[in-house]
DNA sequence: TGTTCCCGCCAAGTG
DNA sequence: CACTTGGCGGGAACA
């Protein structure tokens, strides 16, 4: 009975009537980085959280996990996290591959694979119920991305990918089960542009595409935070862009834009593509995608103001309109920012920088 | 129709 | 025991 349905709770004249695509756990992670990803914030509650972004606390459970089996966050007591910021995610990465490597060197001659991550090293009180701590969202999220970082596979779809997580075990609802939450996971991870979706090249069926970086073993220590004076603040937004959220769903109007030499960048790309995914490390070496990683501020990239007052902005919206992180007034703002980003990208394109291209991948495509 | 994945029930954890 | 976490899978939006 109280099973009410989505639509028409809210007398609201707007004929608003449920779009599922408006509550995905990607949107509301863009959501909860743009408010979060700040200098100025030390701790996170939960339940603040929940409230400020208009959502069940469930959900803040779901992608607070990811982020950080990632290391953007760090849980800090019972219902409080702090923020750490995308400058974590080098050193989170690098540790996982770690852990991976050293996974590898104990089962050398028996095929183990990465299922089965407990210790089973200083065993004492595990109870064998810690199953539940094996597939915790966190977890999975790790061993997902391991599969990248090992892997010289370019894509993993996200049946391979449970597939293999689940070590052979072929058991249909399990495996059902875990693709809904690697479809979960896969949502928040391109929402931080860690990933992309695409294509696999014969077989054309959906997979998922690393952006974070490749190969390079010589991260982690990068995160040195560089004394950045003045240079040139173009891209100073850059770590607002995620707001767009232009991933999944052919968003909207840039489509009609005029491609001009946007044409030949994408038979670039397409070549690169096809060749290898050798990744054309940035002039840095770490590829994050359309957001400057938070307070890293690689090549003087000072944390912008433009960006900061967007922050003030959003966050007044947020707190003055109905707890619904889906209004009117933030796709007003999301419109604002494509603008921002459309006039950005531009002059990026037509300077010499061809380096930054690689994550634009997704939406240089929708340009033609 | 098959794919994507939101929603929230309800069981572990915590204190 | 009350409250916080968070597996899990039904089933509806979406393609």
């Amino acid at each position: 009975m109280a099973m009410a349905s989505p639509c028409f709770l809210e007398s609201e004249d707007r004929h608003q009537v449920y779009s599922r695509k408006q509550k995905s756990l990607g949107l509301l992670c863009s959501n909860f980085v743009s408010l979060y990803n700040r200098d100025d914030v030390e701790s996170i509650s939960l339940d603040d959280a929940a409230k400020q972004l208009g959502v069940e606390r469930r959900r803040i459970y779901d992608i607070v996990n990811v982020m950080e089996s990632v290391g953007v966050l760090t849980r800090k007591a019972k219902n409080r996290y702090s923020w750490i910021g995308f400058s974590g995610i080098p050193k989170a990465l690098e540790d996982l591959k770690v852990s991976e490597d050293e996974e590898n060197d104990r089962s050398m001659d028996h095929e183990e694979g990465i299922r089965e991550d407990k210790s089973s090293s200083g065993s004492h009180k595990n109870a064998r119920s810690d199953n539940r701590k094996e597939k915790s969202l966190g977890q999975l999220t790790q061993n997902f991305v391991k599969l990248f970082l090992t892997s010289n596979a370019d894509t993993v779809s996200l049946d391979e990918a449970a597939r293999l997580l689940l070590g052979d075990c072929n058991d249909a609802t399990q495996m059902k089960t875990k693709v809904r939450r690697l479809y979960d996971i896969a949502n928040v991870l391109s929402s931080m542009n860690l990933i992309e979706k695409t294509q696999q090249v014969v077989t054309k069926k959906p997979a998922f595409r690393w952006l974070g970086n490749k190969g390079k073993p010589d991260m982690g220590v990068t995160i040195a935070i560089p004394p950045c004076t003045s240079q040139t603040k173009k891209r100073t937004f850059g770590s607002e862009i995620t707001n767009l959220d232009f991933k999944r769903s052919r968003s909207v109007s840039y489509v009609d834009r005029k491609p001009d030499k946007l044409q030949m960048r994408k038979e670039d790309l397409k070549a690169c593509n096809l060749a290898a995914q050798k990744q054309l490390q940035t002039s840095k070496g770490y590829v994050f995608g359309p957001f400057q990683p938070g307070r890293v501020t690689r090549e003087g990239g000072n944390e912008a103001d433009m960006g900061r007052s967007n922050v003030q902005d959003w966050e007044s919206l947020a707190s003055s309109f109905r707890p619904q992180y889906h209004n009117q007034a933030l796709s007003d703002l999301f419109a604002h920012y494509l603008e921002a980003w459309k006039s950005w990208f531009a002059e990026v394109t037509q300077g010499s920088s061809s380096s930054l291209q690689q994550p634009y991948k997704s939406i240089i495509n929708q340009l033609s």
